[in-house]
DNA sequence: TCTGGGGTCCTAGGACCC
DNA sequence: TCTGGGGTCCTAGGACCC
């Protein structure tokens, strides 16, 4: 019998925030201030009956002394990194599985530290809230389906073990759409089968699936509800990368041809910037526009060798842009995605000799990367985004470039004129 | 629910082959 | 050239997650 732990941090943006300013320690607290919408929202503020679905605007009304503070991913992930490392002293078997939850199989420890699995998660759970400040909801049970059932049982600051004694009482609690796994449509299948509970699916025998339209998880959903431990935790974190995307949506939304492919361009330039840190390389790409209607249109290109230059992705976009942008439609935002990742040092010699004619430009990059990360992000950019990160106003034709310089302490942003020049080969 | 951003995994169906 | 049957690979897109 296996021993999984899953640990949620509580309202953990919101509570990350009341570490960084203690002046917001039991005040209502909301993060997601830049995008006019809650993303998190402290105990305090929900006990006022502030929810998600709320507008800011909403929130302000009925809480005059809501806290509303800009999300600081940096700070979010930062306290990730700090919550993954003290679950991993105790053991190595820890999967990330988000900015504020994860896993632990902790199975065989309970010989180790002759104390029993209860004990040795509740330890953990205490460790966790002494040195990050944030507390968390944590759930032990013979598997990770059944661990997230168990860490939201009792809500904030709660630890629950699902054992065979409890399980079906605790199943029959819990409705089938807040099962991890069942979404939207899968609830709405579900409830026009007249199955309501957790208990209700788990019910069901094996013949019961047939002819039914649920898939090879929905079969492990079962199994795991069941007691039966199925899915295995992904421990090694960096090596299973499967993609990396950057989107943006602008507003107002637009249906120039021009504006939309710059938009794109800065997408690649950041995507690309994202896999130099990871230090992959992409064998295939996919960009995709979407449409004021909330529908894409996606092209899917192969590259014939691996890259992460955002010069050889663009050269292909262009290649293939007009497969997805149709005139006259009104766009909302773009995307890239990079995907069949290998690592930057497994790259393999090709007979052209294309591998070390990329290496100057690998330098290029490298000083471009380290340029923004000393000056801010876009300090130096692609000509071809000129247009997304700038207001349309100030945009002048044949300008490709603009720089900020750090003059004296003082950040300056200062235009400069460059003539296009091409495309760089 | 008038809607942000970054991910993973699975399936249906077409293309292609024997 | 048409027809039947079977298999694999690839891609688009859906569903789900936080």
């Amino acid at each position: 019998m296996k021993a999984i732990v899953h640990f949620d941090g509580d309202s953990f943006f919101a509570s990350v925030e009341q570490m960084l300013n203690h002046t917001l320690r039991g005040k209502p607290v909301v993060t997601g201030g830049e995008r006019g919408a809650a993303t998190s929202i402290s105990y305090e503020a929900k006990r006022l009956g502030i929810r998600r679905s709320m507008t800011l605007k909403e929130i302000r009304r009925i809480c005059p002394d809501v806290h509303v503070v800009n999300s600081d991913y940096t700070a979010y992930s930062i306290y990730a990194k700090r919550m993954y490392a003290i679950v991993r002293r105790y053991t190595p078997l820890v999967e990330e599985y988000s900015i504020d939850e994860c896993f632990a199989d902790i199975t065989g420890l309970d010989a180790h530290y002759a104390l029993s699995y209860e004990a040795i998660a509740e330890m953990i759970k205490d460790q966790l809230q002494a040195e990050l400040g944030v507390t968390f909801g944590v759930g032990l049970a013979s598997n990770k389906v059944l661990a997230k059932v168990a860490s939201k049982y009792r809500k904030p600051n709660g630890f629950t073990h699902i054992s065979e004694d409890n399980r079906v009482s605790i199943l029959k609690e819990t409705e089938i759409g807040d099962i991890w796994g069942i979404g939207r449509a899968t609830n709405r299948y579900m409830q026009a089968m007249g199955l309501q509970t957790a208990y209700d699916f788990v019910s069901k025998d094996e013949s019961w699936f047939q002819g039914k339209r649920l898939s090879k998880p929905h079969k492990e959903l079962w199994l795991e509800l069941q007691g039966v431990f199925v899915k295995t935790l992904s421990v090694n974190e960096e090596e299973s990368i499967a993609s990396l995307i950057v989107s943006r949506t602008f507003a107002p939304p637009s249906k120039e041809r021009a504006f939309i492919l710059s938009q794109l361009s800065k997408n690649i330039e950041m995507v690309c910037a994202k896999a130099r840190r990871h230090k992959v390389l992409a064998r295939e790409i996919t960009f995709y526009l979407k449409t004021q209607e909330f529908t894409y249109k996606s092209v899917e290109c192969a590259l014939s060798l691996p890259t992460a230059n955002p010069i050889v992705i663009l050269q292909k976009v262009l290649e293939r842009f007009d497969e997805a942008y149709k005139k006259g439609i009104e766009y909302r935002a773009t995307g890239i995605s990079l995907r069949r990742l290998v690592p930057e040092d497994r790259q393999t010699h090709d007979l052209f000799g294309e591998v070390a004619a990329s290496h100057d430009t690998k330098k290029l990059l490298g000083a471009v990367d380290a340029m923004n990360k000393r000056y801010g992000k876009q300090t130096v950019f692609l000509g071809s985004s000129l247009s997304a990160l700038t207001k349309p106003e100030l945009v002048r034709k044949n300008i490709t470039a603009r720089t900020h310089f750090a003059l004296g302490g003082e950040q300056r942003k200062k235009t400069i004129d460059i003539p296009f020049l091409g495309i760089a080969r």
